[in-house]
DNA sequence: GAGTTTGAAACT
DNA sequence: CAGTTTCAAACTC
């Protein structure tokens, strides 16, 4: 086998008909995967010093070409200078594609596919163009799941297939099964093809060299799983496309945009929510993703691009949002799907950071934590108020000592001693209410007043407990009622009257909650009217997280103000002092306002102590 | 499948 | 080197 695939590759060179592409394919061995990356440095350097026939018989070693359809490349019938046979679709997937093969680690066809291009007959150039992964890209088409599918079919009319408009000829191909016109490429007119391939290599040395070339790993504590290695090594200069369509070179190829590149509005870069939002999109979520895509290329939602602002504010806006149910199903079929496979995260957090979300100005001010605590400020609150009643009850206890006790029973004495019981009762039906983790805190032994269906006696789930949270209201108040109460067992006796007692404990409960409610509201809509007002920069935060490509080496950056920001975990900007608004600080202090007014847990986890009593 | 949009390549 | 034209793929309808 080896040696076949020897002779293969010798025989060509006997050929001697073929334009030496040395100079061109060379660069092939720069090829941008990060697994050959070391491969290439050598190959490139070997390259230099040594003969072509030593880079043979040291390459041919390599065990990584030993796949069946590699040797079937290498051993197409070499003979001479026939017509070319159109390649079998064994070899049509050998059609190189870089997402395909970042997609794989195998290292060989990646090794291999360089060695054939220091001298390339046609059948070999193309087995060579076929494997190397950096030729275009929009040769290629492949199935979903990453296979090779078959060639692309060019479709030019004008360009006679000669120039590198012609995938199939920038990709050092022979066209075969086009679809063009006048078409050149081919064997027949191998002359006026070489002729073609001399001026272009005339106008461009490097014209079929690879465009993507090896870059090292992506950015340091990078968080976005799609970053994709590889750089363009000309950019490209997209100007509408966002950089998120195929048109885009980049894209295409699955890489990001770069330093080299001169794209305005640019959405392929590392962080970029657009970018997020496409390489996660789920298929159940395509088209909204899509749609998003399409919205953030055509800055309806705003650019976080890092583009060159004067050509965004050129970008028209005619069809904004229209024809956004546009359903690209290219996005499964395309090779960056498959890489994106292999690099997807949750498409629910890429979603939900989306710009294309609605972002509530209380974003970033009103944690979860927030919420839960604001529950237990409610506990809290009841507590109290069961306790501020609970002391009133012992007094008219007391007071009612050594006092018989009749059927007609003085009002406000029972109301004293239901009360007392009433808040036992009622303590656990707040906390049940507030918390369904709480059911049993302090009124389980209870449980038949807060914590049992009231028509069967069996245990109310916690759940249920809380869809009653307006029940009970109901339930107490129509206490005068023979059955209102029916399930608070022992209490039953009592039920006549349980409904006024309860009605003042509810009265003072509610006082309580409410007005902490109230402050913490106005708090609350304090801080969001600040932080609408913010200026964009200071009141987004998501921004800071977000990498853009390199200008001359610099990380660009989409506003200057961002730079150094950096982000509390709770969302609020952390900002130097100086560089923040008197706005910026309000909502800095907003949280711990927030928790100070309504009696918050502080950050320290220390319980504040609510200000009940400042009434407006 | 026709028409439009897009951006690379070619040209000036 | 910048601007324009040509071209064909990508995309939309």
């Amino acid at each position: 086998m080896e040696q076949d695939e020897k002779n293969s590759d010798f025989q060509p060179k006997k050929l001697a008909r073929q334009l030496d592409f040395t100079g061109a394919y060379r660069g092939l061995a720069n090829v941008a995967l990060p697994e050959c990356q070391d491969a290439q440095k050598q190959l490139e350097s070997e390259s230099q010093t040594q003969s072509h026939s030593q880079l043979e018989s040291r390459r041919h070693p390599e065990p990584q070409i030993k796949s069946p359809e590699h040797s079937q490349l290498q051993l197409q019938p070499q003979p001479q200078p026939q017509p070319q046979q159109p390649r079998s679709p064994l070899q049509l997937q050998q059609q190189p594609l870089l997402p395909q093969l970042q997609g794989r680690p195998q290292l060989g066809p990646m090794v291999n596919r360089s060695h054939p291009m220091y001298k390339l007959s046609p059948p070999t150039l193309q087995a060579a163009k076929q494997e190397s992964p950096t030729s275009r890209p929009r040769a290629n088409i492949e199935a979903k799941d990453g296979t090779p599918k078959k060639k692309k079919q060019c479709n030019c009319k004008s360009s006679q297939c000669l120039k590198l408009y012609c995938e199939c000829f920038s990709a050092g191909i022979y066209c075969d099964n086009c679809n063009c016109i006048s078409c050149q490429n081919n064997v027949e007119n191998e002359a006026a093809r070489q002729e073609a391939v001399v001026a272009t290599l005339e106008r461009n040395p490097f014209a079929f060299r690879p465009k993507i070339a090896c870059s090292p790993r992506r950015s340091r504590g990078s968080m976005d799983d799609s970053a994709v290695v590889g750089k363009h090594s000309k950019g490209c200069h997209c100007k509408k496309s966002g950089c998120l369509k195929k048109y885009c070179e980049c894209f295409q190829a699955s890489i990001l945009c770069s330093e080299n590149c001169k794209c305005v509005s640019c959405k392929n870069f590392e962080g970029s929510e657009e970018r997020s939002a496409l390489f996660h999109e789920d298929h159940n979520t395509t088209i909204y993703i899509q749609q998003a895509a399409n919205a953030a290329i055509s800055g309806a939602i705003g650019s976080s691009g890092y583009g060159i602002p004067l050509a965004s504010k050129k970008r028209k806006y005619g069809k904004l949002f229209s024809g956004i149910a546009a359903k690209d199903q290219s996005i499964h079929t395309s090779p960056q799907c498959q890489q994106e496979n292999n690099l997807k995260a949750s498409v629910a957090s890429s979603l939900l950071s989306s710009k294309f979300k609605y972002r509530s100005s209380l974003a970033g001010i009103l944690q979860l934590q927030d919420i839960k605590d604001l529950c237990s400020l409610f506990v809290v609150l009841s507590d109290k108020a069961t306790k501020t009643l609970a002391e009133k009850s012992d007094k008219l206890d007391r007071q009612k000592e050594g006092e018989n006790v009749e059927i007609s029973i003085d009002l406000s004495t029972q109301e004293s001693r239901d009360g007392k019981k009433g808040h036992i009762s009622q303590n656990a039906i707040s906390d049940d209410r507030l918390s369904w983790n709480q059911v049993d805190r302090d009124g389980t032994s209870d449980s038949g007043s807060d914590g049992t269906n009231i028509d069967d006696g069996r245990p109310m789930s916690p759940r249920t407990l809380a869809l009653m949270c307006d029940e009970p209201d109901t339930i107490f108040m129509a206490a005068g009622s023979p059955d209102g109460v029916a399930g608070h067992g022992q209490n039953t006796s009592q039920k006549s009257s349980n409904g006024h007692v309860f009605t003042r404990l509810y009265a003072e409960q509610e006082r309580l909650v409410l007005t902490g409610i109230r402050d913490f509201l106005n708090r609350l809509i304090t801080c969001g009217s600040i932080q609408e007002t913010m200026p964009l920069p200071l009141a987004k935060n998501d921004m800071g997280s977000q990498q853009r490509p390199a200008e001359n080496g610099k990380v660009k950056s989409g506003s200057e103000t961002a730079s150094h920001k950096e982000v509390y975990d709770n969302g609020i900007i952390k900002s130097p002092v100086t560089q923040l608004s008197p706005e910026a600080i309000a909502v800095t202090c907003c949280n711990k306002d927030l928790s100070l007014k309504v009696g918050l847990p502080d950050g320290n986890g220390e319980k504040i102590e609510p200000i009940t009593d400042r009434e407006s």
